[in-house]
DNA sequence: AACGCGATCAACCGCCGAAGT
DNA sequence: CACTTCGGCGGTTGATCGCGT
């Protein structure tokens, strides 16, 4: 217990890393892989424990980290996520691809924290501060106060249920965390997925089950390994009792959208978009995967079982915004459903380089003022051909390195990271389609001395040196291309090799 | 220029659970 | 079954930086 064996030892250092002491750790790991961490600072010739070398590793010169500003949508998403998952760093970065629990713990104790009080919103409950004081009197007759993780709404159906909506009825526009406030009405979104239980997450301490965590899974069966990372209809429930909360800045309204996905920004003339998500069994891959895609790699959550989002043009909603679980039953289950897709474990590679082709539609219907995508079933390849917008949020003026540009519609490659890797992007998406952005290629960094040895150890990794899996690699490659193409991205490494060495 | 302050970041600490012996 | 080892996680701390006074 305590402190790690290892590090008993004498002689282990301790503190800040020395640029030789990454490059020692880099150099070994690039080419013999870590193997046991114990016995890496021996093997490595450092004198640090292998605690150390691990979390140096994994917070640092991991090839895949992304570094640089947490973009407006990462923030969302971690709000969200928090929301559902509560301190579990990890699993939350499980969903932020190149993102570490350490870089999002901090995010969260240093900015999110204070932006969520600056907006009246507890952040560990991520009520609003004003329903907590109510709430007090009333958690003493009515029993525990009411945790984020705990539900009542249950989905009927067998679906993953997202729907995307403008509140109208909030008196107050709600705003992005960030200090941007140009942000369109945001949609609502509610998924439910019943494909597995509902289960009260109090009772589900390890929901997400993300690479190699097998014990996170074993402490609740009820949820399968390949499950969408999280079962979120609490955000139902939840809305539900924001919206009928007291009033106060913010709003209760705005809370209650809040809750609902915000930062799913459809762009300037999108004020609502719509749409199902079925998580469906299908075996097959689908049609819509072509050769000229994207670099895409999936989370270990979808390797094996498809995923289809089902776009659901007509269903109405409610005056919550919420749609009853069961009109979300596509008509048929067995039938390719419009606008579906699947991910598949051999779905590596997604289109995403031309424009929405005439399957896809977006209807103003007079009743409800909202944008429902239609997407037609022309071979189910909603995808195929079709260019994935991007434009979901607006970032903060103080986002350096992703930043949309909502007139333009241009943003950075790494976005597409962060996306196609995240299922509730990728749902979003499939209504912010409706609004078409085309991406852009950022130019090429300056090459330091830290990327050539990244570069130098993707070249090991790739050529299968290390126990890593190819498909790893295949993500780490990727991502490192996204990498490369932000300037700033190892600025600070640069400046710190910089200071170790000289100028480079 | 000096100082204070808050924000940010990297790293450590303490604990837990799984696996091995 | 008890113990040890190890990987992993979340909380916390301390150093550094930037900004305002």
């Amino acid at each position: 217990m305590g402190r790690h064996s290892c590090c008993y030892k004498q002689k282990l250092r301790k503190g800040l890393w020395s640029p030789e002491e990454d490059e020692k750790l880099l150099r070994h790991i690039t080419k013999y892989g870590h193997g046991c961490w114990s016995s890496v600072p021996k093997l490595a010739g450092l004198q640090r424990c292998g605690k150390s070398c691990r979390l140096r590793w994994i917070n640092y010169l991991r090839p895949d980290l992304k570094r640089g500003t947490f973009s407006q949508q990462e923030e969302n998403l971690i709000i969200e996520l928090h929301a559902v998952l509560g301190n579990r760093w990890s699993q939350i970065a499980a969903q932020l691809p190149g993102r570490t629990d350490n870089e999002i713990k901090n995010l969260w104790n240093s900015c999110i924290k204070k932006k969520l009080r600056q907006r009246g919103i507890d952040p560990n409950t991520h009520k609003p501060l004003s329903d907590l004081h109510q709430d007090d009197g009333e958690a003493k007759q009515q029993g525990p106060p009411p945790n984020h993780t705990t539900h009542q709404l249950k989905p009927t159906s067998n679906q993953l249920l997202i729907l995307l909506k403008p509140d109208h009825n909030s008196p107050t526009p709600l705003t992005p965390i960030s200090d941007s406030n140009q942000m369109s009405p945001p949609p609502s979104i509610v998924v439910t997925n019943d494909h597995f239980p509902v289960v009260d997450a109090s009772s589900t301490s390890k929901i997400n089950c993300p690479n190699n965590n097998n014990n996170t899974c074993k402490e609740n069966p009820l949820v399968p390994t390949k499950d969408l990372f999280f079962d979120r209809s609490f955000l139902t429930s939840h809305s539900h009792e924001t919206s009928t909360s007291s009033s106060g800045p913010p709003s209760a309204d705005t809370t209650s959208d809040y809750f609902h996905l915000h930062h799913l920004n459809y762009g300037p003339n999108a004020t609502a978009g719509e749409l199902s998500m079925n998580q469906t069994s299908a075996a097959a891959s689908p049609p819509w995967l072509s050769q000229n895609c994207r670099a895409l790699q999936m989370n270990n959550e979808f390797n094996s079982d498809s995923l289809s989002i089902l776009v659901n043009p007509s269903e109405p909603t409610t005056s919550m915004g919420l749609k009853p679980p069961t009109s979300a039953i596509p008509s048929s289950s067995t039938e390719p459903q419009a606008g579906s897709f699947g991910i598949n474990s051999s779905a590596h590679y997604w289109e995403a380089g031309t424009s929405i082709n005439s399957s896809t539609s977006v209807s103003n219907t007079g009743s409800s003022s909202s944008i429902e995508l239609q997407i037609s079933n022309n071979n189910n390849s909603f995808f195929e051909n079709t260019i994935f917008s991007w434009g979901l949020t607006e970032c903060s003026p103080s986002d350096k390195e992703t930043r949309i540009h909502p007139l333009e519609g241009e943003t950075e490659e790494n976005k597409w990271s962060e996306f196609l890797h995240n299922p509730f992007l990728v749902a979003a998406a499939a209504a912010a389609a409706a609004a078409a952005v085309t991406t852009h290629q950022s130019q090429s960094p300056p090459q330091t001395m830290f990327n050539e040895i990244k570069l130098e150890s993707h070249q090991f990794l790739c050529t299968g040196g290390s126990s890593i899996s190819g498909a790893w690699y295949q993500q780490q490659q990727q991502q490192e291309q996204q990498q490369f193409q932000v300037p700033e991205l190892y600025a600070k490494d640069f400046h710190r090799r910089e200071a170790a060495f000289g100028p480079i």
